[in-house]
RNA sequence: GUGGCUAUGGUGAAGCGGUUAACACUUACGACUGUGACUCGUACAUUCGAGGGUUCAAAUCCCUCUAGCCACCCCA
């Protein structure tokens, strides 16, 4: 057996990468229009970094790491997301000292160790985008609209914006409380993973599937009726400047968060296209993961973009564009004439394919066709000596006459 | 980690115990010896995910393994 990829590792080949460039090109496009520049940082950590950020309990941190220990006997793991590795790097090179607001995106391959399905891979990519230092609610909308702004770039108006607030440490734990009161009242029709929820992440139980548990946690309370003074008017105003832009958004306040870094706005752009992989991209704000870290006590907000999952509701489109001109040559001698035009035409940016095969003429034909060239031309004895071709239009046959100077083929292509 | 489903050529697939493994697409060549698209012809799996077993006979039945997909879980 001829070795194969490890599971979950996909290859992207070259007929996809068009896509994947569409997608990553239109990302640069807008995060670049609103400010942002990209940062580069490692694809390892050290271990404790994500544990001290994403949080000790999550199922990223409890068993989705590539974790490992190197030759130096330190535990390092292939980074499972992008901002803890970023706040890393802006704390170790303190990039705040100049400048507190700092917006900043990256995009790679980030690593779970998940049952591959659907739109979920264990090396998967992300595009992602940060803002450290400002705390104001116009960063968040802004973080928002960017975000909306990229679907729409893209094509895709399918995913909608689904807004909700966490609230901050002053207030999450009263409602927490609150939740575990009403939730164990109603112990008995909670499924058994609920039931395992309670105690590990009772607010997982909001989004829990089994019918039981959706009836029994239809009227929990609200996390949005629980939040502190501050916490609610930065909710309030987020939600005004959204107006403002007349960006679409509703409110679920079930949304939950799989990593604990997370403190007041969060988001999701969600689709019912994927499976029951619904989020494309998801983000919130951070509050206290920059000290946590050790840095300076700074806010933060961003989201990520799942590449794949994006990349699989754009679909088999082509975003490939065709070639300009196909040059079919008839014998050896032509080749050189052959090969000295297009290498002038691909010198002046010409898109030039030719055969390489030295097949029948009707074999270069087809497949002047099938890469769906603009314009074809044959070159033989009589072209060679004449030193004139005749170009032929394929959509529609139509022909015309050129001298064969790189200038003159490119102005007769140029129609 | 737990389920369910599926594994036949480059691709999509027929075949459900019996001599040459259907068909379509793709690819190659030709009909048209200097011009593609349509049409037509020819060629392309000694072999059916891997390994065992049953049988006179297996792609077809049984077992084991492996892989993929989808779902749970979790998440981008």
């Amino acid at each position: 057996m001829a070795i194969t990829a490890i599971k979950g590792f996909n290859d992207i080949l070259s007929s996809e990468s068009s896509r994947w460039h569409y997608i990553e090109q239109s990302a640069r496009r807008v995060f670049e229009l609103n400010g942002f520049g990209e940062i580069r940082v490692p694809i390892m950590e050290k271990t404790d970094l994500f544990c001290r950020s994403i949080g000790d309990a999550t199922d990223i941190v409890e068993k989705e790491m590539y974790s490992f220990t190197d030759k130096g006997e330190n535990s390092v793991t292939l980074r499972p997301e992008g901002t803890a590795g970023v706040m890393r790097a802006f704390i170790e090179h303190k990039l705040y000292a100049q400048d507190p607001v700092n917006k900043l995106y990256y995009l790679g391959p980030m690593f779970r160790y998940e049952r591959p399905q659907k739109g979920r891979y264990r090396q998967f990519h992300q595009i992602g985008a940060e803002i450290t230092g400002v705390s104001d609610p116009l960063a968040d909308a802004q973080v928002l609209n960017m975000l909306v702004h990229f679907f729409r770039e893209i094509g895709l108006d399918e995913p909608v914006l689904q807004v909700n607030s966490l609230g901050c440490p002053d207030c999450r734990p009263a409602y927490r409380t609150a939740l575990c009161e009403f939730l164990e009242k109603r112990h008995e029709s909670l499924c058994a993973d609920c039931k395992r929820r309670l105690s590990t992440n009772p607010l997982r139980t909001l989004d829990c599937k089994v019918p039981g548990c959706v009836e029994a946690t239809a009227g929990a309370p609200s996390v949005l009726d629980h939040l502190c003074g501050e916490c609610e008017q930065h909710f309030e105003s987020v939600r005004n400047y959204l107006a403002i832009s007349a960006t679409p958004y509703t409110i679920n306040s079930r949304m939950v968060r799989g990593l604990d870094y997370y403190t007041r706005t969060t988001f999701e752009m969600v689709t019912g296209l994927l499976g029951s992989q619904s989020a494309v991209a998801a983000g919130g704000r951070y509050d206290g993961l920059i000290s946590q870290l050790g840095g300076p006590t700074l806010p933060g907000i961003g989201f990520a973009i799942g590449l794949e999952r994006v990349a699989l509701l754009l679909g088999q489109r082509d975003f490939l564009g065709t070639p300009d001109l196909f040059i079919a040559t008839m014998g050896s001698v032509e080749r050189d004439t052959a090969f000295r035009l297009m290498d002038g035409l691909l010198k002046s940016g010409v898109r030039v394919e030719i055969d390489y095969e030295g097949k029948s003429l009707k074999s270069q034909m087809r497949r002047a066709d099938k890469l769906k060239v603009r314009y074809s031309v044959v070159l033989g004895e009589n072209e060679v000596n004449s030193g004139k071709a005749i170009f032929k239009r394929m959509s529609d046959g139509a022909i015309v006459e050129s001298a064969l100077v790189v200038e003159e083929v490119v102005k007769t292509l140029m129609h």
